[in-house]
DNA sequence: GCAAAATATGAGCAAATTCTCACATTGATG
DNA sequence: CATCAATGTGAGAATTTGCTCATATTTTGC
């Protein structure tokens, strides 16, 4: 065994000098012809040419096509997890309200920073063998929304964590694939569902 | 011209007998093989392979994969707005609270009885060509849902519209495919929430 | 510098995929 | 039935795609 037991990668991993940049490269090429062609337009040859690489430099470090989606799903989940983490750091012991607006602000920033791609990915991610790290990292982010639903008082946490996140990205990402670039006023409509969600209802009616 | 000229069909129509088995034989083995395999498992082969028809046949009434593809689109968006029809007839009159109600379990029975082709669907769409007849018809989904919210006071209500449907949609949408099966406790979490984003609040507060 | 290890290359093969076309079968019509 | 149009068939041509491997280049350690 090597040193690189402990990397869940399927082929052999590149930590030395050129071979990251070869790598990363080729992850980014993947994103961007999955976010602008599609799912179908994804070949491991276009891969390569786009990433500015030869074919069996990718075969290199990517033992398939599917692979490179798997690390995909896996980068934009830990970068997800890392986001969530910041924000449930800055909102410790502040008022709900705040935590939800925090938390609905990264959530499209987020979103506005990885462009469609968590989109495609999730879809693909259902006809994928399932990936342990990647559920994982699911769980602690599920995890770490809960606890601080719990820490205010909120029924049923993990339920509740789940309905938030999806109602979240459910109106925020529709709404930014349209064209909007109004944050803010995206952001105080998402909170308006959001709190009516948690029973923390605000004060005028429209009706 | 034939009398098919008000078709969108690229392709032969098929409107005669047995014909139409086919053509619909292979639009669902389509939608099962999407919904299974997910968009790389598409190909027309075992299209006509599912639908028990040659590969001739198919090719008879579909120019290429992508129109079997945009034709699902089609048919999934025309369910969709005679769902939505149905459900604005019979709120009619009826108190805002009522409409989101049944609008609400409207939506998840349609998610329900179409597991999954919508997700998969929506995201192929963005990478076909342009399809007037169903940007016509996504229209009229909100201008229905907007008359409703409208005739209930609320402002600008085709953003509000626009807001509700990826509300109720993204909440449904990931619950069912994790296997929720508690339809009316999911309705009433999602009903929280679309109320407070009207600013109908609800009694009680959880927190 | 030099050998050995790491990395990169790309022609090309096997399999998959799209789609055509010449022909067979079925159904309708008088 | 006979005829003709509508429908169905599937071998296979043309292309694409996933991927390998023998070889070339670069980097590292000494």
């Amino acid at each position: 065994m090597t040193r690189l037991d402990h990397a869940p990668l399927p082929k052999k991993s590149p930590r030395q000098a050129r071979a990251q940049a070869t790598y990363d490269a080729i992850l980014q090429a993947a994103a961007h012809i999955l976010t602008e062609g599609g799912p179908t337009a994804l070949t491991t040859n276009l891969v390569a040419e786009h990433a500015g690489v030869s074919i069996g430099s990718l075969y290199q470090y990517f033992p398939s096509k599917e692979a490179i989606v798997a690390e995909l799903i896996r980068d934009l989940r830990r970068q997800m997890l890392d986001d969530i983490r910041g924000m449930a750091a800055f909102v410790e012991g502040q008022p709900l309200r705040f935590a939800v607006a925090r938390m609905i602000r990264a959530s499209i920033h987020h979103h506005v920073h990885t462009q469609g791609r968590a989109e495609v990915l999730e879809q693909l991610e259902h006809h994928l063998p399932f990936d342990t790290e990647t559920e994982a990292i699911k769980t602690q982010i599920i995890d770490l929304v809960a606890a601080l639903l719990d820490s205010h008082g909120i029924e049923q946490p993990r339920h509740a964590a789940f309905d938030m996140i999806n109602l979240v990205v459910g109106m925020a990402h529709p709404a930014l694939h349209v064209g909007e670039t109004d944050y803010e006023a995206l952001a105080l409509r998402i909170e308006r569902a959001a709190l009516g969600y948690l029973g923390l209802n605000t004060s005028g009616s429209v009706a």
